[in-house]
DNA sequence: GTGTGAAACTTGATATATCAGATTTGAAAT
DNA sequence: ATTTCAAATCTGATATATCAAGTTTCACAC
């Protein structure tokens, strides 16, 4: 309803628009690479050449450099000095990024957990309940999404910008490779299981357990990832 | 001109870069940058024009450009597709690269407890005598080499290449702080008596253990660096 | 065959030019 | 005074040119 207070200043509060909208040049190019390099598209120690990929990608080589300067700075190309750059990425590396999310992802579910407040609180376990209807029905896609929104919304509860963007880069997988994971109900179960715990330490308040639940489920579903990326078990 | 105190807003005004010193362009800008953005002399959201700095380092824009990238990707600073980039850093950024710091830097303590070896474990005890030795004598280059030391060592121990990129990214103050925390003998003793339960935890194989008290070393000192760089206590 | 080294070639690093989206400006309209 | 809107301007994004370090090639001497 329109309230009694001074014109102007609408009280719609609308969310800031994404900037990332808009496609550069060099994100297309950073996406696509690293997209490729963790989809073992290029060999560990592979060279890169500048002039070729902008070639492929028709584009000049500057933004290709930009972009290089993106993979390198996550660790997915290492850069020597005036002779290029080559691929650095493995199962090892893979293994690493998983150890560094469960790292981070705990961390942050520890402060959720002393952060989060009641409205916070019931949308996680709403998204919570949602995630058991999807998981009788086995809708994949559906988890997809609630996969993310459950993470997401963790993220936001411990209100850190910062440790939310670490976290993002350590993803070693895309969408392709979740819906596999998501198709097999044993996994879906324990996923399940796994986040009902994470969520109702959140809720409780209990920042340790929050901790322990996060790291285990990160590092269980991570090697799940592993084992079928790289056809072999990851170890802690 | 120039503001000397540390987190203060204002310009940062670089010299030219000396033709004839070898390092790359773009890695001078970085760290120059890097350095600068940590030590406060942006201030939080300030845009950082492209020309201004190219010519403030007497280069073109393309180094400058692949250096805002880098920091992009570091967190430092935000881009904005076609509005240029914002400067990211504020004591609440700080606090969270210590939890990070804290979550990573654990994370591989852990993984050092599990997989040193009997070399390694001498080392790392010696390099703990030689900090005793150096808190008694009180000798803050000395501390601040040995410090680097064995954190270098525990990274080397878990044989974790990723881990350690990700921890290096995870400073927010450079060597002219440090000596500043050394020159305190309560600091020192504190430091003191943390790396050395960090090396008994890690040299008896307690991986648990070494996890824990790495934490809250790196928790603690960092809370010590955040008060003194920005003047105020920080919190987990 | 092995080693040397200079020329030819490659390619990353840097500089400069061009393009296009974003912001500012200012005059006209209300 | 405020709004409107298009021209002027600024500036990031991209393209192209140039430079110099690194690599390869190959004739030549041993």
């Amino acid at each position: 309803m329109a309230a009694d207070n001074l014109p102007s200043s609408g009280n719609a509060d609308f969310e800031k628009i994404d900037a990332s909208f808009q496609m550069t040049v060099r994100d297309h190019v950073h996406r696509a690479m690293r997209s490729a390099i963790i989809s073992g598209r290029f060999a560990p120690g592979q060279k890169i050449n500048e002039r070729h990929l902008a070639e492929q990608f028709g584009v000049s080589t500057t933004p290709i450099k930009e972009a290089l300067r993106q993979l390198e700075t996550e660790g997915l190309v290492e850069a020597l000095p005036r002779r290029g750059v080559i691929i650095k990425f493995s199962s090892s590396w893979a293994e690493e990024m998983i150890l560094a999310r469960a790292a981070l992802e705990s961390m942050i579910a520890h402060l959720a957990a002393k952060r989060i407040d009641e409205k916070g609180r019931l949308e996680l376990q709403s998204i919570a309940k949602h995630m058991k209807e999807a998981t009788i029905s086995g809708d994949p896609d559906s988890l997809i999404t609630l996969n993310e929104r459950f993470h997401d919304h963790i993220h936001r509860s411990s209100q850190c910008g910062y440790l939310a963007k670490l976290i993002e880069r350590q993803q070693f997988y895309d969408a392709s490779i979740r819906r596999v994971i998501h198709l097999d109900p044993t996994e879906r179960q324990k996923a399940l299981d796994e986040h009902v715990a994470i969520a109702d330490a959140i809720a409780a308040g209990d920042a340790d357990g929050a901790e322990r639940t996060m790291r285990d489920h990160v590092v269980r579903s991570g090697d799940t990832y592993l084992s079928i990326i790289f056809k072999k078990e990851g170890e802690i």
